[in-house]
DNA sequence: ACGGCTGTGTTCATTGAATGGACACCGCTT
DNA sequence: AAGCGGTGTCCATTCAATGAACACAGCCGT
């Protein structure tokens, strides 16, 4: 097929490849941007890309930039967990937030990072790295501990013999010492982190259980260092998972699952 | 390329075929499903699945059944519109909601037809046919008239010229009386419609416009024909519209210009 | 037990769609 | 006026995509 270049390729994946370029922060992309980011040949790139354009899953603006498009939107629309645990979590991260006036966060485990499906956030409460979609890392943060303990001793040794990147200067990137956090939140179903992704922030965690007993999301607050104390804002959010998890069909009796 | 076949065909027009048969209320398909809506041979359908499948653009479940997957609810949530529109309507919807307690909408003009981007839902209101991401006809609704107004000569023209369906017996087909409503709702910047989509449901809408004047979204509130009269709520509409358009950039002075 | 039916998974010879180097244009800076 | 970065187009080459064919498992009615 090609005159020259690399074999082994499918279609797919450079299709996909272009599409997943785009992030967070990147939104808005020249065709030299897609090129550079996915380092393959600007033909190949610019038919793939006009592509896409014609079936409105990117937008074209007139000034030549790709956009993600209306018809991707819809199709994210669609998937499953997001739609049907974000509705029905709603009306309780809306409970927690009026109660604490604090960023209230829902997130779920995607490969070896967590993903925020939902977040309400206090405007005068301090800004955030990341945004509904955007991911945060699973051995620094209070949603990531909580996904990463019951995600199955696989991804844990994945996770902790990869890079354990330093994020802040408290972030805890000692094997051993995550090893016994992640056993504790394992049974206790909650983790607390101190200033390890960013300085100055907290956050407060606890798992979503559903109906089988299985860890499908993870509900944070996160709260200045110095505001409140802690000992205030883990019962509240304790007590508002365990709202959710009953939504979902989990009893008290149902015992907690690992892996998934 | 093919033993033989249908030719003319990119890869990625397939594979965003595939993808694109994932609709509101079929969310979760079996390989046998998307062979009969696409038409393709399973061999093919399947190869592209599966590849959608391993960048997690789909979703696999224990079943066999695909979903979409939460790489593509990601992407979709980089569209541009749709995140800063939606976030920055948000209070105003809100503000309608509890002034009201009826439905709220907001919707953007998508090709041929608005697309939902943003719900507040009453759980005592009537149930309503589409969910967030879900499409509505132009011509039948008070946010798809409100769009097909200032779309355009070129897109009212095809519109109108095109099937217009009759979704309730007071939906308005006839193209004469519509091309009069719309030079109406290009004018005032609202529109109300009555029974059109459904029987004892009425829509009032209203036109949103940013900074360049463009016409870039529509809100509306959808009500029990019998319950509160329109009068009561057209002003509170027009109000939260203008509120939301000034947060866009849009001054009284500027005018609003058609086309898209 | 058996044939029919549907859903799923795998194989492989064939071939045309994908490829990317090359060329060209435009606007901008040096 | 030469250099540069971004964008757009062309076309001979060739290998990845194709899909008919085969295989198997589960289910239903007989």
């Amino acid at each position: 097929m090609p005159r020259t270049g690399e074999p082994g390729r499918t279609v797919g994946s450079r299709l996909l490849e272009v599409l997943f370029v785009f992030q967070p922060g990147h939104t808005a992309l020249s065709l030299a941007d897609l090129v550079r980011k996915t380092g393959m040949p600007h033909a190949t790139v610019r038919r793939l890309a006009m592509e896409l354009a014609d079936f409105g899953a990117l937008d074209r603006r007139p000034d030549g930039r790709f956009t993600v498009g209306l018809r991707l939107w819809q199709l994210g629309t669609l998937a499953p967990l997001t739609e049907s645990l974000r509705t029905l979590a709603q009306p309780f991260l809306e409970d927690l937030y009026t109660a604490l006036h604090q960023h209230v966060q829902l997130a779920v485990l995607e490969g070896r990072q967590a993903v925020i499906i939902e977040r309400l956030s206090a405007p005068e409460a301090p800004e955030l790295v990341s945004q509904v979609g955007g991911r945060l890392p699973l051995h620094c943060t209070g949603v990531g501990k909580v996904l990463l303990s019951h995600g199955g001793t696989e991804l844990i040794e994945a996770v902790l013999s990869g890079e354990l990147r330093e994020y802040a200067p408290r972030s805890i990137v000692a094997s051993e010492v995550l090893r016994k956090e992640l056993a504790d939140c394992r049974r206790t179903g909650t983790a607390t982190v101190r200033e390890e992704l960013t300085p100055g922030l907290d956050s407060v965690a606890m798992r979503i259980v559903n109906g089988e007993g299985r860890v499908v999301a993870a509900l944070s607050v996160v709260v200045r260092t110095d505001s409140v104390k802690h000992q205030e804002v883990l019962p509240s959010v304790i007590a508002s998972g365990l709202g959710i998890s009953r939504l979902l069909g989990w009893r008290p009796g149902v015992k907690v699952r690992n892996n998934s």
